[in-house]
DNA sequence: CATCGCTGGTGACAAGCGTCATTCGCCGGA
DNA sequence: TCCGGCGAATGACGCTTGTCACCAGCGATG
């Protein structure tokens, strides 16, 4: 199995993975997707640190992460969620469709809700903030590999308290008033009356316990609402 | 120039000769500050494999990583740009006023090109995108510890294009108005009468040429003027 | 048929917003 | 010394927002 290292300055074009100096242990094998390549780069950095991780791939975006993990067969799969021509989440979606054995682990900036939902739907073992300590991301993967799951937890009581408060209207309204437009251009673009694009939004900013419409927006946005 | 492959599935030891555990030598003293713990410590985890460089902190806002800054006196600050309590510009804009010898690097997501003006202003020596490949950050922190500069070229072009209208006054009211701050709850922050903070949120609506204030803060924000 | 509940609308009111003309103090340059 | 410019404040004006109480149609459900 030939393997290309796609750090450009490590030149060595492939070499024997199965095969670890002095240690036949059960070592996990990592493949990496993050489409930041110096976060890639220093993720791999990090994770070599460990003694019973071996990094045996990293991908820059979604499909060639596909073709990587249907290749390499990784134990556990780490990822983002943005990428380029594939998300994490969709990622996460083929992997369970193909009833592989490659656990995910999701590593992200987004703490919505919303997110985390569709990555337990699509079966994923992991779901860490990059907020989250450096040392969680290892801890992770070994529970991962155990067949466990690791969640981030303050997440994981968001998603389970805190369900969309907002109607259809609202959101709409809200969206839009989150772009600048006022309640006038909103009653315009949605076919309302003025005064009742008002009445949404003061459903919304009553619902969401904040104190106007910036805010509303605001909050939506970040809980994924919208 | 020895240098050691950062990522751990690539083993190439490649020794460096010049670096001895007495280190007499040029060590780069390098403090980190990035508000993403795990990418914080990932970087950390990639710079530490770099025999020529220390890094001799690691902070996780901008206020932390000044008082360590001023501790500590490093070499060379690696730091985001987005982070809690200081902005890594501001942290470069007080480093330049206090005429500290330490030298900026920015390293961020952002490629706008007001952000790469204003760290220019601010005197910083370096500003990479964390879409460079990882090994570009040792690199440049050397280049930099020589007395040279390095910045992204591609984005260096467009940072002549279209120059950032507003001021300070009108930058921070604009940032706080965007969090959906009141003009009342504006003034109390900066000490300044409402009526002020009104005619400072005019100038930068009329600056800009949008409507209101939830416009005006979205194209700053775009532009990278915020 | 009565009666909910939902979607949308009205009108009124206070508070906040955006604009403008004007003022004051202060600093630096001519 | 005077003058211009800048940062900050003021007051007034009209418009927009946020809130609330209330009303009208309309489809279900009893």
């Amino acid at each position: 199995m030939g393997r290309v290292c796609i750090i450009p300055w490590c030149r060595v074009e492939s070499f024997d993975t199965q095969k670890v100096p002095g240690n036949s242990r059960a070592m996990i094998r990592v493949l990496l997707a993050e489409d930041q390549a110096m976060v890639l780069g220093a993720l791999s950095a990090l994770l070599g640190l460990e003694s019973d991780i071996e990094v045996v791939g990293a991908a820059a975006d979604g499909e060639t992460a596909w073709r990587d993990v249907q290749r390499l067969k990784p134990d556990v799969l780490v990822t983002d969620i943005e990428m380029p021509s594939l998300t994490g989440l969709e990622l996460a979606q083929r992997i369970q469709r193909h009833e592989m054995t490659t656990k995910v682990v999701i590593v992200t900036t987004f703490a919505r809700p919303g997110f985390l939902r569709r990555a337990l739907d699509a079966g994923v073992a992991g779901y860490l903030l990059k907020d989250a300590p450096a040392e969680n991301l290892a801890e992770a993967l070994r529970k991962v590999h155990r067949g466990g799951r690791s969640i981030d937890p303050q997440l994981a009581l968001d998603a389970w308290s805190e369900a969309d408060p907002l109607n259809d209207r609202e959101r709409q309204v809200l969206r839009l008033a989150g772009e600048g437009r006022s309640a006038g251009e909103i009653a315009g673009q949605l076919n309302l009356s003025q005064g009742t694009v008002r009445n949404y939004l003061s459903e919304a900013i009553g619902k969401l316990g904040v104190g106007n419409r910036i805010e509303a927006f605001r909050l939506a946005r970040q809980k994924g609402w919208l």
